[in-house]
DNA sequence: GCAAAGCACGAAAACGGTTTCGTGTTAATA
DNA sequence: TATTAACACGAAACCGTTTTCGTGCTTTGC
């Protein structure tokens, strides 16, 4: 086993001061031509390579970044994970990510691990819990300390920090918008029962959609769902009202188990009734029919905040202007099997 | 902006030594009842953290583990993921992923940036394009220097180390033998074209599963496929052939696909046709039908291997007797409405 | 009353680098 | 020949901890 060689081996070895040996390898003017060229011999001879802690110590600027999400076995938050993880790559970062599992107190504890100089800045999407105790210090303690904060999807205007959202209501209006324009009169709503910021938009954009038609907002169509459930719960408003000709659903699994739904109880999708969800992901392109969709572009959202946070990261002005940016990245309706004019 | 404070600040603030403070901070019994609590109260009071960074170079020890995949939006190693992430969070530790999008160059470089101190040891899925070069040279400097290393689910025997797999040609060969059970004949195989370790198992499991019955081993019903294809090639076995009355699909994708195409050439599932695939993901449960499907319990192979590793990066024996373990998940098939028998 | 112990704390090295500021030697200049 | 500049390198501080080894002072024991 050869373990790792330093500068003091180096310079033991080669009769010559640490110093030295660290400028001859950045190639420092300082030192002869021969000095040089014997001490990067010997290095590549032996594989040299600087210790990144010891560096990081230095610089006190580690090339980490942390990503904080709610969960990982989701397609949304995997797709913004790798346009993190792509551009920060490129940029010589590496990405720690931590799973909140929903929970305040793991992004607290996941948080507090990561801000004690693992991590040059945090990337992260406010769990559930988080967003439902309204509880924000965890955040506020690390931007007080000077850690940049970059915030997606799920956010807050409580924080002060760079964000990058999609315009929820106006993807939600932009489908419902769609569906009347084909025909379709009752539109339903099958949304979370939790609060989440993205759903209450998306609720208000289907609102306003309809009432900007001049068609009602019946409260009996919309349906709030937990993360689990049963079938039978959907027939609360299928079967009940039985006039549906269109649904709007705030995920893609709603929206896949209400086509199946629709279809075991003799509605044709989209003859019958039209399908629309959000997160355009595997299951949208790969179910039966296909699903159309709101895409969310993670991957860009992904991509936009690992840029914003290394700028900040990287610029010296340290605090200056305080001048924090909400990027918007728009949505796009992906059109598919799953809806058809009537 | 509040800095972080040291242990130097509050040693200067105090007017006590830097280890001193230390010391207190330990609640070391060198140290008097008065003083610590004198330094304890004033370290909660600014809320001092000790910098991980240091500790890292103090102790040679990170407490990170680096976490390399081929791919990020891809629901097995998602899940695998989500293992090693509870289980290395529990024990401490924190994960830094990187993705070597089936790239080998990426691999070699994202282990080298990890390799110089970043991390305590390597938790790693083979990109397909190593296992085609079948150069491993870069796994086997990083054991070299004492580093551990689990390989999970894509493994090679070039390189010693822990690994943690599911026997692929069993659950083929269980899968295959269901479908006979069920009365199949004619059972097709739908296959990757790239050699990667995982299909040719499962493929040696088809082939031992129709020998063993008795069946004769047709290769015009073993289509290869690549990652992106059109639905044409699928017409070559099942339209060509135009007898099958079973698939085995490599994967979840593949198996939808085959569904769908099955389907829209009026042949019904599973009446007709009988259908598994591998991965029992999100597709798999939500599709229509819902596919039988053989589940390789990801996050049971990353909690062994989270465990694996940290093991042996805890233990102090260092290097001792070199005994490498290889743990076999034992796969399972999950049973839905794509195969009944006929 | 003095040596030995015990107590409470500090100095300093170490982890592995970077970087500033000398300093001794040689060569060029007045 | 004496002064100075350039050259090539080393000493040491520093990043923030931990830990070993003193050390001065008080207390105990005889």
């Amino acid at each position: 086993m050869k373990r790792k060689i330093t500068l003091k081996h180096i310079a033991r070895e080669l009769d010559v001061s640490i110093s030295t040996v660290s400028k001859a390898l950045k190639n420092s003017e300082e030192i002869s031509r021969e000095t040089k060229e014997k001490i990067q011999a010997f290095a590549k001879l032996y594989n040299y390579k600087p210790n990144n802690i010891a560096i990081s110590l230095k610089n006190k600027r580690t090339k980490n970044i942390g990503v904080i999400i709610p969960d990982i076995v989701h397609h949304f938050f995997t797709t913004v994970f790798r346009g993190i993880e792509k551009y920060a790559n490129d940029k010589g970062y590496n990405v720690i990510v931590c799973v909140s599992d929903e929970s305040f107190d793991k992004e607290v504890i996941n948080m507090e691990m990561l801000a004690n100089g693992s991590i040059d800045g945090f990337i992260m999407a406010l769990s559930a819990e988080t967003q439902l105790k309204n509880d924000y210090n965890h955040l506020k303690q690390v931007t007080d300390q000077g850690i940049p904060l970059v915030l997606f999807d799920r956010v807050t205007d409580e924080v002060n920090c760079d964000k990058v959202i999609i315009d929820d209501q106006a993807a939600a209006h932009m489908a419902v918008s769609k569906m009347i324009a084909d025909g379709r009169q009752r539109i339903a709503l099958v949304t979370t029962e939790d609060y989440l910021n993205v759903s209450s938009k998306r609720e208000e954009g289907y609102r306003k959609a309809l009432e900007e038609h001049n068609l009602p907002v019946r409260e009996e169509l919309i349906l709030r769902l937990p993360y689990q459930y049963e079938d039978e719960k959907l027939s609360e408003v299928f079967f009940a009202t039985q006039e549906v000709d269109a649904v709007l659903c705030v995920n893609e699994i709603f929206a896949v188990r209400t086509i199946r739904f629709l279809e075991d109880n003799d509605l044709r999708v989209p003859s019958d009734v039209s399908v629309i969800g959000f997160t355009d992901g595997i299951l949208s392109r790969l179910s039966n029919p296909t699903l159309s969709s709101v895409a969310q572009h993670g991957e860009e959202m992904g991509t936009i905040a690992a840029k914003m946070l290394i700028d900040k990261v990287e610029s010296d002005i340290e605090e200056g202007e305080e001048e924090y940016r909400t990027e918007v990245v728009e949505a796009t309706l992906i059109e598919r099997e799953s809806t058809r004019s009537s």
